[in-house]
DNA sequence: CCTGAAACCTGTCTGC
DNA sequence: TGCAGACAGGTTTCAG
């Protein structure tokens, strides 16, 4: 399910509400019940349970697709993967759904409840957050990642620009239909080499792939199918999942293709293949 | 260093 | 109706 838009609509929603949901900042951690083992993925449940128990949240924060949950001593890592999702219920409304994965219960009886059809998510208790996201690339919104700064780094890499904008090591939070929707945005061709693109075009790049973030995060994410429900954005996209319908922009008839095993979405006029 | 395939999982939709 | 197959918002690991 959820890319950079999804996760900060939700990490929002922890920190001040949202989403028909309370927020948790502030909450003394009391229990937690792990419902699908694999789920926690680091330490043993044992461990967690010594470790948590009485820790107040301080902070809720985002890093690429992580959510990030800060305690007095440690942080609660969660990544939701293809379809986790979480909410937040009060003791009175706790009605327990299928896919509920875990359970961080406070001790005001408000639950913070992870739900994951497909198993992919996990939870992480750590000191030491970097150990985890260490080994992530910068934020797309980072002041830090300027144009130039983007041109170099293409420059030095060779790969598909759609699966290089994939890979949470160069840059973290775009996932299918983010990196679809932005190449679109900069009309750049899918399959273009890294380094093939021009310094124009890496500043283009750049702009499309905030934009479209911003829209994203804007309109509360993107529903789609059942997994995700709340956000908009999926009215706004111009080429993921629109196969066979005409470009917003210039009426050519979107394309499919497979890149780097994900489906790809694309408009073969706005984004030519040859540089 | 790069690509592709497979693995981890369940739910939904399409076509026969 | 039933069933097989394709496909799904992600990441890791491994072979070539």
């Amino acid at each position: 399910m959820p890319e950079l838009p999804e996760v900060e609509t939700i990490v929002r929603a922890l920190r001040s509400g949202g989403r028909g949901g309370l927020p948790i900042l502030n909450r003394t951690v009391e229990s937690t019940e792990v419902l699908w083992s694999k789920t926690l993925a680091s330490p043993t449940l044992d461990e967690l349970h010594i470790q948590v128990r009485g820790q107040i949240v301080k902070d809720v924060l985002r890093r690429g697709k992580y959510i990030i949950i800060q305690l007095d001593r440690g942080y609660l890592l969660i990544h939701l993967r293809m379809s986790g999702d979480l909410r937040v219920t009060s003791a009175i409304k706790d009605t327990p759904l299928p896919h509920d994965r875990f359970v961080l219960r406070f001790a005001d009886g408000i639950r913070l409840i992870f739900n994951d059809a497909r198993k992919f998510g996990r939870v992480w208790f750590t000191r030491d957050p970097e150990q985890i996201l260490g080994k992530l690339g910068v934020d797309p919104f980072d002041p830090s990642l300027t144009a130039p700064f983007l041109f170099s780094n293409l420059q030095s890499k060779k790969k598909h620009i759609k699966s290089l904008l994939l890979d949470q090591s160069f840059l973290a939070g775009l996932g299918n239909i983010y990196t679809d929707e932005s190449l679109h945005r900069a009309g750049i061709h899918p399959l273009r080499l890294s380094n093939s693109l021009t310094k124009p075009e890496a500043g283009r790049l750049l702009q499309a792939i905030r934009d479209t973030l911003e829209e994203g995060i804007n309109r509360n994410g993107a529903s789609i199918d059942w997994v995700y429900r709340g956000g908009d954005f999926q009215n706004c996209f111009r080429v993921y999942q629109l196969t066979g319908k005409p470009c917003p922009v210039c009426g050519t008839i979107i394309e499919r293709i497979i890149a780097g095993q994900r489906g790809t979405h694309f408009c073969p006029r706005c984004q030519p293949k040859g540089v």
